[in-house]
DNA sequence: TCACCTGTAACCATTGTAGTTACAATTACT
DNA sequence: AGTAATTGTAACTACAATGGTTACAGGTGA
């Protein structure tokens, strides 16, 4: 299976709250934008606040960065909307045999291997920070 | 979500194939060393054949490996078991609304990163082969 | 013929996801 | 105080992928 769309649709918000500073960002204003329902994107705002990367303003409504836009990087993004704890992006195989001479030392070998793959990912995860995201969406609408 | 526990099994399967290669592997033999349904390894092994990694015999029974372990890196095991075909690991957000000034360049700004971070996982894959995973299975044996 | 095995279809339970409706709690404005 | 707007959350639905299971047709060799 793939990763969740939320990861997208977080990047998404974090893009628009950016560019879009001036404005008040309500959840129903960013659904339209997004093309979601207002209620998926609280949720993701959720997520992300709890993260600390957002502030979210109840009963007066709107949502805004809660830091710079060079300090944050989509790793963080990652981790703040991503359910699965990290190191498990590749799922093991639950009991294997430990009477089998594959089954007793599977599970280090395949974690080395998978822990390996999945840090290659998240690092280049988090070379990108939410301005360089900006500066491609904007130099892209010239 | 995770990536397929098939990937795990398949990689469990060669491994065994190789280390088991005087025997006579079948779908029974494997599950019960995997502990799962031999359906189940069954499904998976049709894939690696499809891949051309295995070899099997309709009637007689039995796997065995179509190449040397040496010649088998886990790149192409990821590849013959995951539905999902290249650079879809991330799910892009489906339809992006394009009088946003968000909208209409996002999917080509994740594009990029996304490739790159998925790339940079497979390499990773593409590093290891299934004779170092035999290698590194035995010598935890000892 | 017979025993055994593969390949595959069919079905089920579980899980994660995204969308939706509903509503209490919060805040600003008048 | 009263009203309108908005957040945060719960609850429900629909859907897709997954892994396990049963069943069985067809191949293969003894
Ligand atoms: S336990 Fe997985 S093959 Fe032996
Ligand atoms: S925020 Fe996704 S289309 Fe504008």
């Amino acid at each position: 299976m793939s990763i969740s769309s939320r990861f997208a649709v977080a990047i998404h918000i974090l893009a628009l709250l950016d560019i879009n500073k001036e404005g008040r960002n309500t959840s129903e204003f960013i659904a339209g934008s997004v093309n979601t329902n207002p209620v998926v994107i609280r949720r993701v705002i959720g997520l992300l606040g709890k993260a600390g990367l957002v502030h979210t303003s109840p009963g007066v409504g709107g949502a805004s960065l809660a830091r710079q836009p060079q300090d944050i990087n989509l790793l963080e993004v990652y981790r703040a909307v991503q359910n699965d704890p990290p190191g498990e992006l590749f799922a093991a195989h639950d009991k294997p045999n430990p009477k089998c001479p594959v089954g007793q030392n599977i599970q280090g070998t395949l974690d080395t291997v998978f822990r390996r793959a999945e840090s290659a990912m998240e690092n280049e995860l988090a070379k990108v920070t939410l301005d360089q995201i900006v500066f491609d969406l904007v130099r892209g609408d010239r």
